[in-house]
DNA sequence: TGTACATCAGTGAACGCGCGTTCACTGATGTAC
DNA sequence: TGTACATCAGTGAACGCGCGTTCACTGATGTAC
C-alpha cells in the first residue's frame, strides 16, 4: 500500500533535487573555486543528464547567483550571531566578537568566501537578489557603533576633517546607525576594512612565511582594533 | 645594403617577441581575467600558431608567473617610489605617500591587482621567483616604522598583550626593521592590513551605494591610519 | 472511482565553441672551420 | 670569403578534453471532470 502522494509531492520532490544541486554545487566550489563550477559537472555528480539541471536553474549564471547569496548568508548569519550573544555587553568586546566570528566563518567556508570577497567572478553581473544578503553583515557593524555610543562604550570626542562628499556619504550611512558621529563611523569603517584586509591576506596566501599563529595574530588585531574604534588614536602631541 | 645582423640578433629578436607576448597578456589580462588568460588567444592576436608560443613560455603557466612578477615589481615600483620622494619626513606624513601610491597604482591596474591580491588563480602554484617580489612594498612599510622610530616620529609609548607565538612572528619581521618594538609593529600591520582591505573592498564592488567619493574617503582613512600607527590608541578613561 | 488531458522531469543527441600541449616538419639564421 | 653543419623560430595538424545551451522526445505524475 504505497501512500498516494500528498498534493504537493511533486513540489516536495522539486525542492529536495534543488537542494542536492545546490548541496554538489557548493562542493564543487569548495574544491575547484567559482570559475571551476560547471553545470556539467555538477550534473555528472548527481547521476543527472547535464540538460536536466535546466529544469531546476535556468542557467549557469543563476546558480552561481544562489551560492553567492547563500555565501552571503552564512557570514551575515555568523555576524549576527555574535551580535546576539553580546547583547549589551560594550562596544570592544562585541567588535572582537564580530570580527572572530567572521573570520571562523572564512576559514570554514574559503571558497564561499573568496566568491564574495575576492575577485569578481569575469562576466557574473551580480542581479539585485544579492544585495540585500550582502548587507546583513556590515549592518551588524553599524548597530555595535549606535548602541555603543548610546551606552558611552564609544568615545565620541573625536572630530574628523574630510570633504563634503565624505560628510555626505557618512550622513547616508547614519541613516542605519542613528546617532553615530562622523569619527565613530569613520574609525567603525577603518575596523571593518581591516577585518577584509586581514582575512584576504591570510586566506589568500600573504601571511606565508610571515605570521605563522594567524589564530593569535588575528585575536591581538581585534583586541587593538576594538580599542581604536571604542577610543580613537591618541591626541597630537 | 641590409645590414648584416649583429651578433646577437637572434636574442633580440627574441626578446622582443617575448616582450610582445607579454604585452598582449597583459592586456587580455585586464580584459578578461587571470583565469580568461589563453596561450591560444594571445598566440591569435600575435599572429602566431599557438604552439610557437612554446618556445618563448614552457607553458601558460610560465607566462602567468612572469604576469604576477610584474604586478607585484608593480606595486613595488610604486610603494618604493612613494617612499623615496618622503625621505625625511615624519612617518604620518611617509604612510599617507605609501597608501595614496599603492592605491593608485591598484586603480590604474585592477586585473593585475586582482591577480596578485585577490583570490588565488585556481590550480596555480606560485614558484619561488615571486617571493622576493611579492615582498618589495611590504619592505618600504617596515623601513617607514623602523626610521620613524629612529626619528622619533613614531611613538613608542604603547605596549601590547599577546602571546609568545606572536612575539616570535613579530621578533621576525624586527629584522627587517630594526629598532621597531612589538606595539608598532602591530599598528603597522593594522595599517597593511587596512590598506589592502580598502583597496579590495572598493575594487571588488562592496562600497558601491556605500561610499560615492573613494578617493577622498580613502584621503581621510589614510590619515587616520596614519595617525593611528604614529600615535596609537587613546588610553583607557 | 475512472478516464482524458495537461504538466512536468529527465533523456540523449547535437551545436559550436575553446582550451593546453605534443610532434614531426620546414626553412631561415647563425657558427665553426 | 665560402662552405657545411647546427641551432632555432614558426607551422599545421592532431589529441583529448571540457564547457553552456537548445531541442524534440518519452514517460511518469498530477488535475479536472
Amino acid at each position: 500500500m504505497t501512500a498516494s502522494p500528498a498534493p504537493g509531492a511533486r513540489a516536495r520532490a522539486r525542492a529536495e533535487i534543488t537542494g542536492e544541486i545546490l548541496e554538489v554545487a557548493r562542493r564543487h566550489l569548495a574544491t575547484h573555486g567559482a570559475a571551476g563550477l560547471s553545470l556539467r559537472a555538477v550534473a555528472r555528480e548527481i547521476g543527472m543528464v547535464s540538460s536536466a539541471v535546466y529544469r531546476y536553474f535556468p542557467s549557469r549564471d543563476a546558480l552561481l547567483t544562489q551560492l553567492i547569496v547563500e555565501a552571503y548568508d552564512g557570514v551575515g548569519d555568523a555576524a549576527e550571531a555574535a551580535e546576539a550573544a553580546t547583547q549589551g555587553r560594550p562596544a570592544t568586546h562585541r567588535i572582537v566578537a564580530v570580527w572572530l566570528a567572521v573570520r571562523r566563518w572564512a576559514l570554514e567556508h574559503p571558497h564561499e568566501y573568496a566568491l564574495v570577497y575576492g575577485t569578481p567572478v569575469p562576466g557574473y553581473a551580480a542581479p539585485t537578489d544579492t544585495i540585500a544578503p550582502a548587507e546583513r553583515a556590515a549592518l551588524v557593524m553599524l548597530r555595535i557603533l549606535s548602541t555603543g555610543v548610546a551606552d558611552g562604550s564609544i568615545s565620541t570626542d573625536d572630530r574628523i576633517e574630510t570633504t563634503r562628499s565624505v560628510r555626505r556619504d557618512l550622513a547616508a550611512l547614519r541613516e542605519l546607525a542613528p546617532g553615530t558621529p562622523d569619527a565613530v563611523l569613520s574609525r567603525g569603517l577603518a575596523a571593518w576594512t581591516q577585518l577584509f584586509g586581514a582575512i584576504s591576506l591570510e586566506m589568500f596566501g600573504h601571511f606565508h612565511n610571515v605570521i605563522d599563529d594567524g589564530e593569535a595574530f588575528f585575536d591581538l588585531q581585534a583586541r587593538r582594533v576594538a580599542d581604536y574604534v571604542a577610543r580613537g588614536a591618541s591626541p597630537a602631541r
